[in-house]
DNA sequence: CTCAAGGAAACTAATATAGTTTTTTTAGTT
DNA sequence: AACTAAAAAAACTATATTAGTTTCCTTGAG
């Protein structure tokens, strides 16, 4: 159960926020009464706390996956962004604009988190890639990195994937290919 | 002060969406009483009216201005990136889904006008390029087009400015350097 | 000095929502 | 069928927030 409010809650907070998210709404997209919410989380902050827990969890354990199993930069860049992206895009801006007011101990964690997990190790890939000659020397890793996200981000709004014809992986491929075309070398 | 106050009105938005920025922030990053501000505009709604109605005009003169001017995809294509871009950047998630709530004409009136002015606009740019044989055709024109607004979305938030290195100007020339590259054939 | 205009502060009314409690419903057991 | 425990639904309380309004204070011009 803590796991399903868990998914719930950051699909919304991924998507509106922290304050625009009640607890009203988790429970009503869940089936649940707020007393069972309330059975399983103290607080709305408790639940943005274990939102943040765990995605970071399972970022940092796809990206170690990653560094272990794929040398080959691009490779290794293609993997990350394949199974990170969609998770990291959640770390949105409404949903840290909230925070950073609301709860400001877990806005400074996101903060590092996504400093030294995304944009670093990340950024680091790339780098690699321009060391070995695949990818352009003048980009910033970091701005590349970040485009990228918020690319990403724009794509996975649900009423943008209502309003248009194209699937999400579709977007994500097409994506993937401009950047991948305008990084390399 | 009408304008001054819609300019601050615009950048609040844009980063906040419209129900997190409070008269009280407006008349306050103005220097001006919150009397002043109803001196000036009936409402809060009117003054996100006001933000809009000058937006899509402006937008407008610049999108017209560069058809005239420009005949070649990719100039114009660049042209029309550099000048309107920021400001469509504007129509953010945040302001969207609050006034899709709150005002929900205006929200219409909002997607209508990316829609044809934006997406229609600057992806027909696009698919001559493609026809021209400029573009990449294995790319969709409107998936490209949002992901370039996300990414200059993703860097135009101060915060992201405050706390890194680069200047907003080198953020968008690599970021349109990437995309260029990945665009064309 | 007076006065008008505008800023600052205080206020009112309304709204929203976290968290709590009560009522109703449901499912399982005897 | 009756009973019971658990959970959903509904209602409630307390608190916070903010649009819009009013009052008080300050400033600058005449």
């Amino acid at each position: 159960m803590k796991n399903r409010i868990i998914d719930t809650a950051e699909k919304r907070f991924s998507q509106y926020g922290f304050r625009r998210v009640t607890m009203d709404d988790i429970a009503s997209d869940l089936g649940i009464s707020k007393k069972t919410l309330y059975q399983n989380f103290k607080s709305k902050d408790d639940i943005a706390w274990a939102v943040k827990e765990r995605m970071h969890k399972d970022i940092d354990r796809l990206l170690k996956k990653a560094k272990k199993e794929i040398p080959e930069p691009i490779e290794r860049f293609k993997r990350v962004i394949a199974e990170v992206t969609e998770r990291v895009a959640v770390i949105g801006s409404a949903f840290m604009t909230d925070i950073k007011k609301d709860i400001p101990d877990l806005w400074r964690e996101c903060e590092e988190f996504r400093e030294r997990e995304i944009y670093k190790y990340i950024g680091g890939i790339l780098e690699e890639g321009i060391k070995k000659g695949k990818i352009r020397k003048d980009i910033d890793t970091k701005i590349a990195v970040m485009a990228y996200l918020g690319a990403i981000r724009m794509i996975i709004q649900p009423e943008i994937l209502m309003e248009n014809k194209f699937s999400i992986a579709d977007a994500f491929d097409s994506i993937l290919k401009i950047f991948l075309e305008g990084i390399q070398m």
